[in-house]
DNA sequence: GTATTTGCAAAATCTTTGCAACCCT
DNA sequence: AGGGTTGCAAAGATTTTGCAAATAC
C-alpha cells in the first residue's frame, strides 16, 4: 500500500490547514507555502490533500465556485457560504441535530455536512450602493 | 437583460427533473433527453440548468465525484450521497432543524443543504465479499 | 423585426497522472 | 536498497463561451 512516510510538504500543507480558517482551495495553498518552499508543485498540493483528507485529518468541504475547499477544523460544525465573494464561514451546530440525523435509513452513515448558502455582512454592504 | 421566452427543451429539462428522484448530472439529463430530442446539445442543457438554477424553479445540490447534481423537488429535505456509487437519496429532514439553523451571525441565508456521507445499502452488500 | 435560444466546436478551468529524480528509513 | 514523495508537464474531465442559424413573440 502507499502513504506512510514522513514528507515536510504534506505536514506543512496539514499545519496550514489547521492554522487557518479560511477553507482555502489547492491553489491558496499552493500560493500559500510557495512563500516558504518556493519549488513546491501544484501537483504535490493536490495530491497531498487528497492523502490528508483520505486519512481523515483533513476533510473536504465541497466545491464552491468550481473549486474544492478543505479544512483542517475537524469538529462539528456546518459552514456558510458567500454567494458574492465565496468566503466560507464556520457555523455552530446544535449537536443534538446531527446526532439524529446520522440515523439514516439509507444506509451506512459516516459524515454529515450543513451548509447554509447566502450573502455575507461585507457582500450585503457592497450591493446596497449601485 | 435574459431568459423569459418559452423553449420546448428548456421545458423538457425542467419537467425531466421534476419527475425523477436520481438528482442527474448535465450528463445524464442529455442523454436522456437525446431519446426524445436527438438533436439537443450538451450545452444547452448545461446553459438551461443554469438559468432554471437561477429562476430558483430547480437546485443543485452540490458536486459529486467530479459532477453537480441537480433536484427538481424543492421541497425541504437532505440528501445521502454513497461514496461507492455516486448515488444521491432524499432524506427527510425535521423541521425545526432547519429554522433555528436559519439564523446565522454571517449574514442573509438563502438556503441549507444537508448532505450525509456513507455507503448505501446496495454497496455494503458488495464490500463484504471479497 | 427583435431578442432569446440552440448546435457546434473551441476554449477555459480545475484536477489527475506518468515518469524520472529525490528523499527518508 | 526499497519504496514513498515530488516536480514537471501532459493528459483528463467537466463546464463555459463565441458565433451564426433557428425560433418565439
Amino acid at each position: 500500500m502507499s502513504a506512510a512516510r514522513k514528507s515536510v510538504k504534506r505536514d506543512a500543507i496539514l499545519a496550514l490547514l489547521r492554522d487557518v480558517h479560511c477553507h482555502p482551495t489547492a491553489e491558496w495553498v499552493h500560493s500559500e507555502l510557495r512563500k516558504t518552499y518556493p519549488d513546491l508543485s501544484l501537483g504535490t498540493v493536490y495530491r497531498n490533500l487528497r492523502v490528508l483528507t483520505g486519512a481523515g485529518l483533513i476533510r473536504s468541504v465541497g466545491v464552491v465556485d468550481g473549486q474544492e475547499r478543505f479544512d483542517g477544523d475537524l469538529s462539528a460544525h456546518g459552514h456558510f457560504v458567500c454567494k458574492g465573494c465565496g468566503a466560507v464561514l464556520d457555523v455552530a451546530l446544535p449537536e443534538m441535530d446531527l446526532e439524529r440525523l446520522t440515523d439514516g435509513p439509507h444506509g451506512h452513515v459516516t459524515g454529515v455536512e450543513v451548509r447554509m448558502t447566502g450573502l455575507c455582512r461585507a457582500c450585503m454592504d457592497k450591493d446596497i450602493q449601485p
